[in-house]
DNA sequence: ATTGCGGATAAGCGATCCTGATCGGCGTGC
DNA sequence: GCACGCCGATCAGGATCGCTTATCCGCAAT
């Protein structure tokens, strides 16, 4: 199972096309054709269907494991490669749409006010693309959003050895509709929410899988799928009535046409968590350092 | 970097020695010695020191990535290969030693009474080596246990799509030497002893770090290492004083020569829990069932 | 100084992995 | 109905890769 056999394989499915995929990685359509027959010969079972393409019950399988395994190899490279080079002048951050908050970006003010020309990018992908930069290094750190019972970490899933900071919490809202009953009251339960229409709108909003899991229920079933990092995109649909969503109460709040009603039950927060690689470079760590003594004074002044 | 070059890249430091790696994987020292050589000039950089024979900073963090990447590979050609082959007259159950309690014992009694001429075979391991063995295929299934608030799952590594379920909990426990001062308590604070001697038995007893997540306190330090699968050599070390360790409280109180002392608080259990692959075989099936109604049972009969 | 151990290097040969060309099956448009 | 186009399979050939054998080199112990 060479890893190359792996990528091709895919590409395959991703493009539904042998051709397609032979264009995508810089191959010939017979060089496509001989890895995937490599893969079977070796796994003893047909992978993908030909013809439409489309992955077998076996197929489906590796489908499982291929990305994740993909993606721990970059990771292992990137983690190598930061051991050498080191340009301390530059900084990316990815970000979910939900974690770029006054929190995040009021800390990189900070950053960029004690630093001088630091060249700071910030890019807002989907939750699972800010792990994936991270891991592979095309950034140096990353915020992701998620709702978690409170003081409770996100979980996320293991790529490597990597490290996690609690960055900010508030409390979770659900947009409802302005006309919908329930937009004017003070608190709603989710619990009382799981057989509502929902949005599953897993780059954007809090994951329909995640809500699931904080309240131990079935339910949450998704009516329609948003896909991309636009908040105002994702407002819209609920303001028509497509469903319902999960956002942090000032993200929320702040979103116009839609009404954002506060969660009271379970008590849960939505969270941000910094992440980044065990080895950061330099302004990655400057960062985390600003953030760790923002939240010592925090919790000093708490008390 | 190609799966082969990383596996040689372990063996290497496995043994400590490019010969010796080379006779345990069947290749001569030579190719050792190629394979090493393109995974640095791939990578950019050295990763092992030779003589002695030592990974470098960059060898360290490859070695934070490849085993975890060797398993999953595994796993990938596993959860295939369980989709052709079914022999299901055979059982094979992997288990950490002190999972190995009533609960887990009843149940397979139990299967082996229902089902006629099942050939069972129950492999004590290390935690680690649990997952790996369900991971790979070369076991049906898994029992881990370790220490975690009431209801809240045990963390697992992701090695790809598999399923827990929480077979058994029991009160944790601490084991004392008997003239040991809190031997004839009825019960201890596990944060009381964060700076006493703890015997490092990741394998056996609730590894150590495990206990400085539950209870939220660094302490914890080891004084000796236990490896091996073996709880009767736990307990003597115990009984002549090198350490202490947590069992659960049925296991630990049958062990000769030590006390056993339920732990009060913080508020947490022993739990052992069911590890499966997405796809089990059929006999991994039965006793997944015969445990879930089990449990049914216990709760209704509870209420 | 010599010998032995362990890793590096060189040469050679078979296997592997690409490309380009061709074949074959299936759906489509005239 | 037929020819064509699309797409994947297959074949042949050349470059490269990856292994083995043989030899070299540096270090350490005697």
């Amino acid at each position: 199972m060479d890893p190359h056999l792996l990528r091709t394989f895919v590409a395959v499915l991703d493009h539904r096309s042998f051709s397609g995929a032979a264009a995508a990685l810089g191959y010939t359509q017979s060089a496509v054709s001989q890895h995937i027959a490599a893969l079977e010969a070796d796994l003893g079972s047909r992978l993908v269907e030909r013809r439409p393409v489309a992955p077998t019950p076996a197929g489906a399988r590796l489908l499982e494991h291929a990305p994740a395994l993909l993606l721990r190899l970059d990771a292992a490279r990137a983690d190598i490669a930061r051991l050498h080079q080191t340009r301390p002048t530059r900084l990316t951050v990815a970000c979910s749409p939900a974690a770029l908050g006054a929190t995040v970006a009021g800390a990189l003010a900070e950053l960029r006010a004690v630093t001088h020309s630091l060249d700071v990018e910030v890019r807002v992908t989907g939750r699972d693309a800010v792990l994936a930069d991270v891991v592979a290094g095309r950034a140096d750190l990353g915020f992701v959003d998620g709702a978690a019972a409170p003081s409770d970490p996100l979980p996320m899933p293991d790529l490597g050895p990597m490290t996690t900071l609690a960055a900010a919490e508030e409390t979770l809202a659900v947009l409802f509709p302005r006309d919908h009953p329930l937009a004017e009251r003070r608190a709603v339960r989710l619990s009382d929410l799981t057989q509502a229409q929902w949005i599953d709108a897993s780059d954007t909003a809090v994951p329909l899988d995640r809500l699931r899991a904080v309240c131990r229920a079935e339910g949450f079933r998704p009516r329609i799928r948003h896909r991309g990092t636009d908040l105002h995109g994702l407002a819209a649909l609920t303001a028509a009535g497509h469903g319902l969503a999960a956002l942090p109460l000032p993200v929320a709040a702040a979103l116009p046409g839609i009404a954002a009603v506060p969660v009271s039950a379970p008590r849960l927060v939505h969270r941000t968590e910094l992440v980044h690689p065990a080895n950061p470079t330099a302004p990655a760590r400057q960062l985390v350092d600003l953030l760790t003594t923002r939240r010592l004074a925090a919790d000093a002044g708490r008390r």
